[in-house]
DNA sequence: AAATGGTACAACCGCCTAGTG
DNA sequence: TCACTAGGCGGTTGTACCATT
């Protein structure tokens, strides 16, 4: 027997997210936390159902989000897991920093499926095969595998850990393979790892405000009319009904949200993306451990399995 | 210029699992 | 042990934008 959907309540907010709505999370967030998701609409005014509001956090607000085109290794590096893990994203985005579940998903689903399979029909024999391979990896070697990586992926990043970190950072990220160590079970926060939420939609706002509505294509034109509804209205706090906190409010959010900004981007970016790291329950890894090192580890095993014959990453 | 098809991506849906009483 | 629930996950859908005809 299923269970009844979680949100089938009467009055419960669908489609595209606004600024108003954003900001009205990221406040709530930045002052509580992430976790405890269900009292979040109530406490917020959102009308959402929790799971949106869970969602909207994680794949589009929540601090360290990368968005927009996917280099050559990282897709690489997805297209490695992907083969390796599966379908099962949330476990190949743990290895990619910066970027969600969500991402990868539709990046695979629209880009490299079709990439793939190009290359397939391209060259019949050696990546389709190859790329099949994993499919016929017996379960216990598979298991054997993941074991591994897990292993490896520990190791590396106690090693990478070992020197004193930001303590925003340290906080949460101590175990990679540790999904539990959830935002919920942390201590709250310090803010400034809240922050670069604040400065993923400062970055956004602004984007809005240099690019017309109709040039920017990341953004729904739903959210867009709403921003410039809002930024014309929020002059004169005329936006009456925005729920939550009022419209003064949200247009001081506004502003301190640029002002924010632009003091990020006075400062040094090597040093924000420490001080910045995600306080995230996925491992920062790339963060945390220079990249290379952990395309080193993957590129390796690759030929590694490639010497052996193991024959499912020749991807390379 | 309009119509059409393809692409990209945000968001939703429903199932699964772990935690809790 | 069982029932219930929140949160997590993967699959799917909806829709805006873009390119082509």
């Amino acid at each position: 027997m299923g269970r009844p959907p979680c949100c089938d309540k009467e009055g419960v907010k669908k489609g595209p997210w606004t600024p108003e709505e954003d900001i009205i999370l990221v406040s709530y967030i930045q002052e509580h936390g992430p976790g405890n998701w269900r009292t979040v609409p109530t406490k917020t005014g959102l009308s959402r159902c929790s799971k949106s509001c869970r969602l909207r956090w994680t794949n589009y607000l929540r601090p360290g989000i990368k968005r927009g085109n996917f280099t050559e290794q990282e897709e690489k590096m997805i297209i490695h897991l992907q083969d390796l893990l599966g379908n099962r994203w949330a476990a190949i985005a743990s290895y990619l920093p910066q970027r969600t579940d969500n991402d990868i998903k539709n990046y695979w689903n629209t880009h490299l499926r079709k990439k793939l399979k190009k290359l397939q029909t391209g060259s019949e024999g050696s990546l389709g095969d190859s790329f099949s391979g994993s499919r016929q990896i017996p379960r216990g070697q598979w298991e054997r595998r993941l074991q591994t990586d897990i292993q490896m992926a520990k190791r590396a990043l106690s090693e990478a850990l070992s020197p004193e970190k930001p303590s925003c950072l340290s906080g949460s990220n101590s175990n990679p393979s540790d999904s539990s160590s959830s935002f919920s079970s942390t201590k709250p926060p310090q803010s400034l790892c809240y922050a670069s939420s604040a400065e993923n939609i400062a970055r956004m706002l602004k984007g809005w405000m240099k690019n017309p509505p109709k040039s920017s294509r990341t953004n729904s034109s739903v959210t867009q009319n709403s921003f410039n509804n809002l930024v014309a209205a929020g002059a004169d706090t005329a936006s009456s009904d925005a729920k939550g906190p009022n419209s003064v409010e949200l247009s001081e959010s506004f502003e301190s949200l640029f002002e924010f900004h632009q003091s990020l981007e006075s400062s040094n970016s090597d040093e924000l993306s420490q001080s910045f790291s995600p306080e995230e329950n996925k491992p920062d890894i790339g963060e945390i451990m220079p990249f290379s090192l952990l395309e080193k580890w993957l590129l390796d095993e690759a030929a590694c399995q490639e010497k052996v014959g193991c024959g499912d990453a020749k991807f390379f």
